[in-house]
DNA sequence: GACCAGGCACATC
DNA sequence: GATGTGCATGGT
């Protein structure tokens, strides 16, 4: 396959890549988190970091009854740092966690749903002046908990479009993420389920090579044809 | 025992 | 503006 240099090919590539996704795994219903809360605390945990390390201090947070805003919030900071211990860079997201903290409770008297009524806008770029939340995490918060039309630009897309020529390496976040909102329709369900099942391809299959073979993006895959109907 | 993982801020040039 | 570096654990 050769550069797709016109938009309509471009279009026709990231549809396609997601119907074949969509048909192999089906619905993802993420993110892996019980409430929007959670949801804004593993994106911070996450951060260049393995889930399954993300998930035993999430699991420490919940075991202890931490994981509601306001009872995080009251919790001190040595005690927060060891509880985060197992996902890695323990002071430094116990910081990120109580700036957003922080954050909540003085604009939004610590509520979430408060939090979530502002326009998308104006939200990511309140989230993105906090000290330790980058584009990412913004996004991971706006999409996954809030429910806002916004796509997630992760090292999982980015491997698996360069992988698949569609980009070249150091092409920026904001560049990647008009990529994809520009190309397909502004549909918050899209984009949940998209980036979870490109992350769930990455997973199974981008880090062994000799299963890469298996992977349903490296079958005769994208339909020439136009298929109609999916499912 | 290396190497890697769903970033981000900060220093330096 | 571009590039380099620190942050840290647990799985492979």
């Amino acid at each position: 396959m050769g550069k797709r240099s016109n938009k309509g090919s471009l279009r026709k590539s990231l549809l396609d890549i997601y119907k074949i996704l969509y048909r192999e795994f089906g619905p993802q219903h993420w993110w892996p988190g019980e409430t929007p809360f959670e949801v804004i605390v593993g994106a911070i945990l996450t951060q260049n970091t393995s889930w399954s390390n993300v998930a035993k201090a999430i699991d420490n947070l919940k075991k202890e009854g931490y994981m509601m805003p306001d009872a995080l919030h009251s919790l001190p900071l040595p005690r927060l740092t060891r509880l985060i211990r197992p996902s890695g860079y323990y002071n430094i997201k116990a910081k990120r966690l109580i700036e957003f903290l922080n954050f909540l409770f003085n604009e939004y008297n610590g509520s979430l749903e408060r939090m979530f009524k502002t326009n998308l806008a104006d939200l990511r770029e309140k989230l993105l002046k906090i000290k330790g939340i980058g584009p990412e995490t913004a996004d991971s918060i706006l999409l996954y908990a809030g429910n806002y039309p916004i796509f997630v630009i992760d090292a999982y897309t980015k491997r698996i479009l360069s992988r698949h020529n569609i980009i070249t390496d150091g092409m920026d976040y904001h560049f990647l993420q008009r990529l994809f909102m520009d190309n397909l329709a502004e549909d918050t369900e899209l984009y949940n389920e998209y980036h979870a099942l490109i992350v769930k391809t990455a997973k199974d299959f981008c880090k062994k090579k000799p299963i890469c073979e298996l992977c349903p993006l490296n079958n005769p895959y994208i339909p020439r044809t136009s298929e109609g109907k999916n499912t």
